[in-house]
DNA sequence: ATTATCTATAGATCTATAGATAATGC
DNA sequence: ATTATCTATAGATCTATAGATAATGC
């Protein structure tokens, strides 16, 4: 049953990268652990040699989807040089992130819910949140660091309120009309109505 | 045992008012039927006598905060006749709002957690934000309806998410600094920082 | 020999129900 | 007699651990 070292990173990295999807799309109480590990390819009882605790692995995997939201963004925002804040938000708003919760934003998939967690927990997504905002304050136009701080900030609220109410809702119209309002109110255009089979991961 | 007619549809009510409270406290999966009937005073299994299942709770649940919450709206535009807008905002944006989960904004507690759930509650949670925007629709300023509407649906946002990402970061001057930005982009007076040891609800 | 994983299970908790109890309301 | 509530429990699920297993790595 012993596997090799590599193996075990690899097997550590594979319940780490599910846990972070798995959260996302069910919320922290939405997965147990033996599902967790069922769908990692693994066992229940072998959790315990990766990870302290469930709290442990929540911590973890909110810093890793972290990680894989800021590597997206930093493309952006390479790839814009022009108008890097618009291309970004604009991305956040789409049908696509909206119904890709898995990959997508992780203070709108479990903000709520990490208010609610224990102090590991909430260092781990405070941390994150700023490294976040950080990238976002970089690609706002503006004067002083304050001020694009500042409009980062308002700006992130808006984007992560119109995510969750547009997950919230059961009216797929309602839920459009609710990413365009927002992107209206940003000054970016509007999301489109359906999410069209493109390829690529969502924007968040 | 048995009760008068009264007294069930009073122990009817306890129970609502209680979920309602503690479903926003502790999200929908933190608080189980026997916790929530024993904070009502009663046992576990006369529950189901008053509610068909969990899910029907939660979904009656929502519908009985948002009652609450549009009560004190309605008040909120009736004692601000000059700019009910702005005074329904940034009583939302304040720390005592934020500390007070139980008595504040549906979305901001729930939304997120409502995405995940049944037919039920979402049906529930959508006719509930549908009522409170269209209050909020009815404070804003505007020449057409569709402007107003539009306004309300990105302001909605901005507040649901300051919420949810103050009360996600577990650094109290971040967090400040989240209804302060949110409250300046939205053209309001910023909040104050600490809460004051006033009377009265909070502002959702 | 060490150790990563697996099997099995302990102990707690959750939703829901069955049957007993006792007070209401005819 | 009816019925709202209570007691007790079924059945499922959850986190975490103990001990067995078998492959790695000295």
């Amino acid at each position: 049953m012993r596997v090799s070292k590599e193996q075990m990173a690899e097997n550590r990295e594979r319940i780490l990268a599910t846990a972070a999807q798995l959260f996302r799309e069910r919320g922290f109480d939405g997965i147990g652990v033996a599902d967790l590990m069922k769908t990692a390819g693994l066992t229940h009882g072998g959790f315990y040699g990766h990870f302290a605790s469930k709290e442990d692995l929540m911590a973890q995997a909110s810093a890793r989807a972290v990680e894989q939201i800021c590597g997206r963004w930093r493309e952006m925002l390479e790839h814009t040089p022009d108008d890097p804040r618009a291309a970004l938000e604009q991305a956040y708003l789409t049908p696509r992130h909206r119904d890709a919760p898995g990959e997508g934003c992780l203070m709108a998939a479990l903000g709520a819910d990490a208010a609610r967690q224990g102090p590991g927990v909430r260092r781990a997504v405070t941390e994150g949140f700023t490294k976040m905002l950080d990238l976002l304050t970089a690609a706002m136009p503006g004067r002083s660091k304050a001020a694009r701080r500042q409009k980062a900030l308002a700006d992130y609220a808006s984007l992560v309120g119109a995510l969750v109410l547009a997950r919230a809702v059961d009216d797929a119209a309602l839920s459009d009309e609710i990413l365009q309002a927002a992107a209206a109110a940003l000054h970016v255009s509007a999301a489109a109505a359906a999410a069209p089979a493109g390829t690529g991961s969502p924007a968040a």
